[in-house]
DNA sequence: ACTTATCGATACGCTAGCGTGTCGATGAGG
DNA sequence: CCTCATCGACACGCTAGCGTATCGATAAGT
């Protein structure tokens, strides 16, 4: 397969390579790169009404062609393209787990206040929901992006600051989730002090689990 | 202006009246119920790619001039259908703060399992971010949502279950949050369980406020 | 029963994207 | 320096949606 399909998991990042050349030429790699950023563009300034084969090769100054030589269809230039952009994120640990929190949600909260982020997230909820691919890789990248909170929230977990029976999973749930929603769902604006907030809130729950379960 | 215009605040859903005639007459009344819900069929089916004038004219059984006569674009029609979806939500109050909570995000959280909402949402949350007249629809509508919730948590607020220096509103996106960042962005299953332990979660960060605000 | 606004159907020219195919140009590997 | 895979460009027939216009049919109000 010398494409990323739109069946097969996300993130291969194979080049096309074809099978019979011992030593294929890689011209290709510049295009390739191109047109990837560019479908990026066109997807955050049109939506996915606007993600189109013809569109994309405009803005990428390339062929039609060229872009049915690299990928089947405009959903697995899709999956190629976000699977290129969202790499995984820094960890932090300076030992003060308040601190990491608020550190890595503030710098998530400021993600949503510049383009192309918030353009793209959104055209990707939109298009994951019809395509099980795109879905896969969604699943996929947001755990990528979760990674560093789920290290500090289990870490604090294995220090005691936190209780050992409460599920990170959830936490980082809890931690992260306010900021989508109010990006994406609420249209309201998220205050410099959020990130404290909900820290905050989460942290505090934690140091003092219910009885009443 | 006969009819919701794009730039209009939401939910004026007005019948179409010709400014002239003394008493119109409302045959259109059937068909222009018929669009709407061919328009929101559309919409979950296909996403924003399929949701098109002619698609919707076609589902409805009606003409496109029939839709032109009602609404001027296909984001005014949009507008209108979303509108007449999304109705207030019940207020719930049985005395138990912890139980009327629990109540209110598990009838949220069936709503995520069934066809046609979560389609909806995921296309509207594209659409609303390339098209102002949506943003603000999703924002009115969400807190029509947000309501019974917020209901809940202000009353508690006033009887003392919860400290009165918590903002109500973030209370609220704590709760509300998870269900559709795990829905809409982590693409994770939601367990039965799952409104229970944010609720526990989140009351328990409520009784025992962190000192070091 | 008559009037009349609205209806569904259908047709128009137009644009845009699709997916494929064919060029000559080009640039990297041998 | 030569070769050849890949490139960009362009053209093709085709489909789908756009927005407008014009019909006779229909059903509500009088």
């Amino acid at each position: 397969m010398t494409h990323a399909s739109s069946s097969g998991e996300a993130g291969s990042s194979a080049f096309p390579d074809a099978e019979g050349s011992p030593s294929p030429r890689r011209r290709g790699e510049h295009a390739r790169r191109r047109v990837l950023a560019a479908a990026l563009e066109v997807l955050a300034e049109s939506g996915m009404p606007g993600f189109t084969i013809e569109s994309v090769a405009r803005r990428a100054g390339a062929s039609k062609a060229t872009l049915y030589r690299h990928w089947p269809s405009a959903s697995a230039l899709l999956v190629d393209a976000m699977d290129a952009e969202f790499r995984p994120i820094p960890d932090v640990d300076s030992g003060d787990v308040r601190a990491d929190l608020i550190s890595v949600l503030t710098a998530a909260a400021a993600l949503f206040d510049r383009s192309p982020f918030p353009e793209l997230m959104a055209a990707f909820i939109d298009a994951a929901e019809r395509d099980p691919a795109l879905a896969g890789l969604q699943a996929t990248l947001t755990g990528r992006r979760r990674q560093p909170l789920l290290n500090v929230v289990v870490k604090a977990a294995r220090e005691g600051v936190v209780p050992a029976d409460v599920d990170p999973e959830l936490v980082v749930d809890l931690l992260a989730a306010p900021f989508f929603y109010r990006r994406f769902v609420a249209h309201r604006p998220i205050p410099a002090d959020m990130p404290a907030a909900v820290v905050d809130h989460v942290l505090g729950s934690l140091g003092r689990p219910l009885s009443g379960k």
